[in-house]
DNA sequence: CAAGATTGACTGTTCAATCTTT
DNA sequence: AAAGATTGAACAGTCAATCTTG
């Protein structure tokens, strides 16, 4: 059936914000000659891995197709931003792990990223509470919870 | 500065919202043998526009690249779902104008595409306000407010 | 020269097929 | 046979250069 009127304008909020943020944020970066948030996002997952992450779990966090994901790790190993070990438990595998200076370029991104999150999301902080928007929007991005 | 851990959460709850109800959509007209949804923006618009519209100004409301709207007119323009037609009053341009196909398949996509939004944005209606979270997701949409 | 639009070359993503190890 | 991962071919999107008309 039909959504109601509240409810598509709740969708193409969403679309709209996450299009306007995203363009804001990957424009700096570019502006910075820094990488895309595809990169950060990336970075971000194996800094906080500290033994590494094979490259199917990496997979399903950032949710990068798996042959598209081999190709940007590629990229990025060529980069010297992250590094390959062969597994030792599993000889089909290898281990990602982030370099130093993979770990060095995710805090250099974030100092262009993290102050637009700020500048962008303050905007929405005098008329409305956060909390209450952040879980709304949990509820959607959380996959689990929907009828398969 | 360092955003909060509220702001945050919001920016990464409309990240994660918009890619898991874009990849349910785009999966489910997949699915169905339909164009993907920005096919489906581009029909809308054009369907709405009933004097047609020129490229450039489906360009600024769809957000497209000049060059990628460019090909993505001559794709649908080769499916027969939008007309090509010389402006009279601008002999550099064109207008472009819907086709009934063109009408008809934005109707079928509509009879998948509206359901999912349906589905989707109902679970949040139990526990929040669609207005407030709509109000608050259309300041972020909104470049004009934002310092140049 | 500026605005509307297209094209060629390049980058990045996806699909299907393949290879290896479990 | 299934899971992890890669590769070649096709496709979409972007940048810079170009063409035409205002």
């Amino acid at each position: 059936m039909d959504p109601t009127k509240e409810q598509t304008n709740v969708w193409i909020g969403i679309s709209l914000a996450q299009r306007e943020l995203h363009r804001a944020i990957d424009g700096a970066l570019r502006e910075a000659n820094l990488p895309s948030l595809k990169w950060y996002d990336v970075l971000w997952e194996l800094d906080r891995a500290t033994d590494g992450l094979r490259p199917f779990e990496l997979k399903s966090l950032v949710l990068f197709e798996q042959s598209n994901l081999s190709r940007v790790v590629q990229r990025m190993v060529k980069e010297r931003l992250i590094g390959e070990h062969p597994s030792r438990k599993d000889g089909r595998g290898k281990v990602l792990m982030i370099t130093d200076s993979g770990r060095e370029l995710r805090r250099r991104m974030w100092k262009v990223y993290g102050p637009l999150i700020r500048q962008n999301i303050e905007r929405i902080e005098d008329s409305f509470d956060l909390r209450v928007v952040a879980g709304a929007l949990s509820v959607l991005a959380d996959r689990k919870s929907r009828k398969p």
